[in-house]
DNA sequence: GGTGCTCTGTGCGCCAGCGTACAAACCGTG
DNA sequence: CACGGTTTGTACGCTGGCGCACAGAGCACC
């Protein structure tokens, strides 16, 4: 199996090897969670080709997303923090394989490789600033551009241009009633931004739904570059 | 000066010595601002009896609180995630003193004592949980109990129930019309929970905000309370 | 003790998204 | 090919907060 993940691949040969005897394929399967808040995490995900939400649930219910994690991250982040619970709920959203590894053996490796803990404690600034912009986004932006922000994140994400969601989906992770939904996805449709069919959805002019997105895509887009450049 | 820091209180005294070879007694007034987003961040912050927001900007405007900072952190976590700028405004929201350090030394110490780091990074987990509950909060909870619970928060950081916090200034905090929050703190005030006159702020009935506040509250401080424990 | 400034209070029309309910289209399965 | 479940489409009244505008009220400073 090719190493699709960006924080694996980017580490040196000998930090990876000694990561790589402590790493396990799995198959993420949509709807799978990974942990729940307040639940111990048993492991750390490295993310292949499948993609995970860090979703904040109130009253049990999930409410709202407030993390995007795919091949350019990891899940898991609170134990890179010292902290072995977590806040959120991460639930899989599109099925793939990703690489895990178990908590205890994680930190160990975590202590002993610079390049992995100065990588992810990057990336765990990453994550804190897409807290940022959902908490900015959600109070300001129209649901319209919101989706349109959703659509094209989940997209750099996978890697792909067309992917499963439903808009029963997308309204739990934009905090907003699954008919909000379908009325917005239907106007980026009929713009021909976008195609969709029972889950299906087809970015069609990526540019055009870049215009139609909030800005917080493009913020949280140039502070990632930055981090890669 | 005491050591009214809790994140310096708590170290060891070898590694606070160390600490506070660099760290310097400075004055925070209120509107100053440490660092801007964007900008490169110069010192770290250990606020004594100050207060400090963290503000999400969009379009050069200041629109949301997506972090408060008090006795019990730090300002200027970003660096301790290998992170030189921050992506938001560091704005003081109470004058009183702090201890701060230059950004290089700092980092210093953070690589050299253990403590440190390991403090630090959980604070930033906690700082990133509060990311968190401002989006949820922001999307779901009534104007009303939002500022209940940012009066609250803001009472547990100062460790005072009387402090200095504008109708305008409280509207920026929460993203929202100053009107909006003459409202809402009127309520408050006739249901003699709080007291307030040209941005003097007093809180006469704890209990009875916490009960008005939102679950986000309790969130928070309990998770706060559960890493000291 | 008047003048200016900051802070707080009130009124009014507007609108995005909410809650709810129901209908239609699509798909797999027996 | 009928049936049940999933996904998407449409309708309607409600409301919290918005934008704007202006009015009083307390304080400082001359």
């Amino acid at each position: 199996m090719p190493i699709a993940n960006d924080l694996l691949a980017a580490l040196p040969r000998t930090e990876y090897q000694r990561l790589l005897a402590g790493l396990e394929p799995v198959k993420l399967t949509i709807r799978d969670v990974l942990f729940e808040p307040g639940e111990r995490i048993r492991h750390s995900y490295f993310p292949n080709d499948c993609l995970v939400s860090m979703m904040a649930v109130a009253q049990g219910r999930t409410v709202l997303e407030v993390g995007l994690v795919g091949s350019e991250g990891m899940v898991g982040i609170p134990l890179a923090l010292g902290v072995g619970v977590s806040p959120v709920r991460a639930l899989v959203q599109g099925t793939g394989m990703a690489m895990r590894i178990e908590s205890a053996r994680f930190l160990r490796e975590f202590s002993r490789n610079p390049s992995l803990r100065r990588d992810l404690l990057r990336y765990a600034h990453e994550l804190m600033a897409q807290a940022t912009q959902t908490a900015v986004c959600g109070r300001f932006h129209l649901l319209e551009a919101r989706l349109a922000r959703s659509l094209l994140m989940t997209r750099d994400r996978v890697r792909a241009s067309e992917f499963r969601l439903t808009h029963e989906f997308l309204a739990h992770m934009l905090g907003v009633r699954r008919v909000g939904v379908t009325n917005a996805a239907g106007v980026l449709q009929q713009r021909k931004l976008i195609r969709y069919s029972r889950g299906e959805i087809r970015i069609l002019d990526w540019k055009g739904l870049e215009a139609a997105a909030c800005p917080c895509y493009r913020v949280l887009r140039d502070m990632h570059d930055g981090n890669q450049a």
